[in-house]
DNA sequence: TATGAATGAGATTTCATTCAT
DNA sequence: TATGAATGAAATCTCATTCAT
């Protein structure tokens, strides 16, 4: 009838932690986040916990790289194998992936990396490795592939690929911080801006 | 008679400490912030902090609220008593206004708003009544001003002015935290997006 | 039918554990060493070791107990039995046994009693009359054996034969404190005391 | 009517603290001592002792440090300007001071020593420079004084003055440990060895 | 005012021991 | 038997806040 006081779930252990953990840091922050409350809310033990996680930074850290959605690479490996014109890859795949990041928990992502980032650099290094650095390569190439075609002309995008991605930063932070506010449509905002942005590379197709 | 012999600075204090507080906060974050660190770097004793803030809760929001810089003050009334086009105005004082925050404190603001200001809506709230939304209602006067002035058409800036903007806050994301990884020249980031602003919203001029 | 698989050093494993007890102990302290610890140096499970010893503490005691090495009941027989005159013997038999304790692991076994001795009354008493009240009992015989001879003069040895000890335990605590600082021949030290000891309390032969 | 919850005692605090710690040490070991009750007895919050000492080590070492006798300076300073002969000296001052030490609460510090010494080489070498060598020194210069006088002839503690000191650490550790099972007559018994020593180095007076 | 010694609640971390498997 | 995942009590240490001076 009671139930069993111990339940061995080994692999799925470290997984059910940073899920816990992500949803407390995300509440409270790191600093201001309890060891206690992350066990708890993982059901289990705050022994248990330091089984698995050196410290809580340790913990920190392996939440937040656990958090890089297989969407980037699905992303990533689009951008080089898809068979859409550039134009079509921005106003398609990409445009639907910009759109879904202030939806997803990736708000809390930032949050985290903006508070507590720079305190941990090999955290950023590994980041910016795996994820940033890597995403602007792919717009780098989906940008360059356009102008080669002859689909779009040269422009500051060239150098400067992130000017695509500015309307989902902010879009986050808006969320973040002005949500009860004032609402921004956040899907109306960001394809307003690559709006804006096909319009001014397009070539003339005169 | 003597002279008091302590005579100095009195009305200085809050702000001497706020200042120290910034610095203080900006480094480690608000939790990890010692109030003793931040009596130490303000030359004051705890005690006397406590005298003029109540909590560090309390000091914190005053950091906050400290920190409009005059200029967007500034920027507003400018807008409101500019005699310039709507572009001159956006190319010039208001280029010139968002090149700017990217190099100024407002990183740790930023910093701050993001770690530590969801946990506090009144703060958010005043943030947005005094800067934020004061803000975006110039910039769309500004905007509204050029359509009926036939510089520019009818375009999504005037439901959402704030895709002038998004580059600045990239820009300060970026820096906060990307800086040793990659450089980014925000001069010229941030000038490149407004340049393709106007390009898309200038009215045909045939 | 297959032959028992795990049928490896059933009665071995006591002893085993003990063992690793013993130099683990021995590195850290009691406190400081964490049955884990022991139960990986021993190749065996915690579980296990749990099996064989109820508590950490039963663990250590088992540990002292075990340590009485077989060299001291040899001595002592040793003595019952000896045909050596007195001297033959102090010089002989007992100064080996006398020289060869600081070599031995005995100094760890010293620190052990020290540290935790005073905390477990039951485990000094166990000492006191397993090792140290026969010990005594030994060498006032042999003294005595030596007044009785004619080869002795009476002397403070007679009460308190511990006197013919005291540079044993001096060089266990020398080396265990102060090995690397300064160097101490013990057998040069434990061998000039016996002559000192002899010297004084020959009986003129004259 | 109420006492007052702070009293302030800034010189007194170290002193007062570092002396409940030896009393808590003493009794408990170091691994076995609370820092909390350590507080408690000194009548001083957690708080104020880690303003004091950064850890419980640190208390540690300011306990044992803290523990160099005034006496052994007095010894050590009187071998160097006394005017009685060596042996008087050695009946008479170095006598005293030896039959003082198992009184002491030197014990203490021996239990200590041996149980967390090894753990702190800093703390060894520190003994050793202050404390051992310079007693050892001291001891020397005492016994070739002797034999320069004519009073004693050479012997193995020119080499060893140590022998001199055995009978005390002996003592010491008896009483640590065997204390309830056989009382040690400590005065006669260090009497009865340093008259050993003096028999055997004693020039013949012929 | 101004100080900083003093407090104590609460955080992180450890580890002897248990028990489902 | 044998394992080692899981527990939870307890230890060390921190720091916002107070208050005697």
């Amino acid at each position: 009838m009671t139930e069993p006081r111990f339940q061995r779930r080994k692999e799925d252990r470290p997984a059910e932690i940073t899920a816990a953990a992500l949803a407390a840091f995300a509440e409270n922050g790191y600093a201001a986040t309890r060891v206690d409350d992350v066990a708890k809310r993982a059901g289990v033990s705050k022994g248990l916990l330091y089984l698995y996680f050196k410290t809580k930074e340790e913990l920190f850290k392996a939440v937040i790289r656990s958090f890089i959605s297989p969407r980037i690479d699905a992303l990533i490996s689009n951008v080089e194998e898809t068979e859409l014109s550039a134009e079509e890859f921005l106003r398609g795949p990409f445009l639907e992936f910009a759109c879904s990041i202030p939806k997803s928990p990736a708000r809390v992502l930032l949050k985290l990396m903006v508070a507590e980032g720079p305190k941990h650099p090999d955290l950023i290094a590994w980041y910016w490795e795996h994820v940033v650095s890597r995403g602007i390569t792919a717009l780098r190439m989906l940008i360059q592939r356009g102008v080669k075609n002859g689909e779009f002309r040269e422009s500051a995008l060239d150098e400067f690929p992130q000017l695509l991605v500015t309307p989902i930063f902010f879009s986050l932070l808006w969320k973040l911080l002005f949500q009860p506010h004032s609402e921004l449509d956040t899907d109306q905002f960001i394809g307003a801006h690559v709006d804006m942005v096909l319009t001014t590379i397009k070539a003339e197709t005169a």
